[in-house]
DNA sequence: CGGATATTTGCCACTTTAGCCACGTTTGCA
DNA sequence: TGCAAACGTGGCTAAAGTGGCAAATATCCG
């Protein structure tokens, strides 16, 4: 594994990163529906302190996930990518092959 | 957000975090070219102590990413998903996207 | 100007993660 | 039987991530 390639992988990794929380899952999943959501309103739909969800916009900004702007007093986030929803697609199919197989397991213990 | 939402969140965060690792991700890079690696291949590939390796191998499996068969004294590792590829496409544009507006910048610093 | 609201940042405590070494286990083979 | 190779696990330390509270900042409005 070369420099270049590790720089690579280290790149993916910090975007993947940003997305692996639940409260910053929750908040795309928000701006991928609604479009645009203040700090405020997150901060609600999440349930903690808006300092943390601040924090957690800070970090999906940082990986170029989504972008913000300032009207008044506050801050609007939206998305910066479209293709998120694939991605989390392809987390379900993840999520359902998972649950299929210990459905078969549970299946095989009761036979 | 009640209960049942929130823990479909935690569901996906964990499906997530299990690729947030640069090595983990140069592992699933390497299952998806070359269809199945045994550790010791892996442990070279990535360049750490195999126990390292095989501690993420260990999370990749238990987020349901890949598959492992023991054949004699080695254990071989497969991927589980056939949509990782459609998902890193999506990380990708997001890194070009974020390259794209540094040199937009840089641009702007010259102008 | 002074107060109120929205947001970010500094700081601290706590938990989780990553990596290495040493050791245990399984398997193949002489 | 006994050795060697391939893996996994326990234990340890260093680093990173998370969340809350308090304080700083910015903006609007009276």
């Amino acid at each position: 594994m070369n420099r270049k390639q590790l720089a690579k992988y280290e790149a993916r990794a910090r975007v993947i990163k940003a997305m692996a929380h639940p409260a910053r899952l929750i908040i795309l999943d928000e701006l991928a529906e609604h479009g645009e959501r203040c700090v405020c309103e997150l901060t609600e739909l999440v349930g903690t302190d808006m300092s943390t969800v601040s924090r957690h916009l800070s970090q999906l900004k940082h990986a170029g996930l989504v972008a913000d702007e300032k009207r008044g007093t506050m801050v609007f986030y939206r998305l910066r990518v479209k293709c998120l929803m694939s991605f989390f697609s392809c987390v379900e199919d993840v999520l359902e092959q998972n649950a299929a197989e210990h459905r078969e397991l549970v299946a095989l213990e009761i036979a």
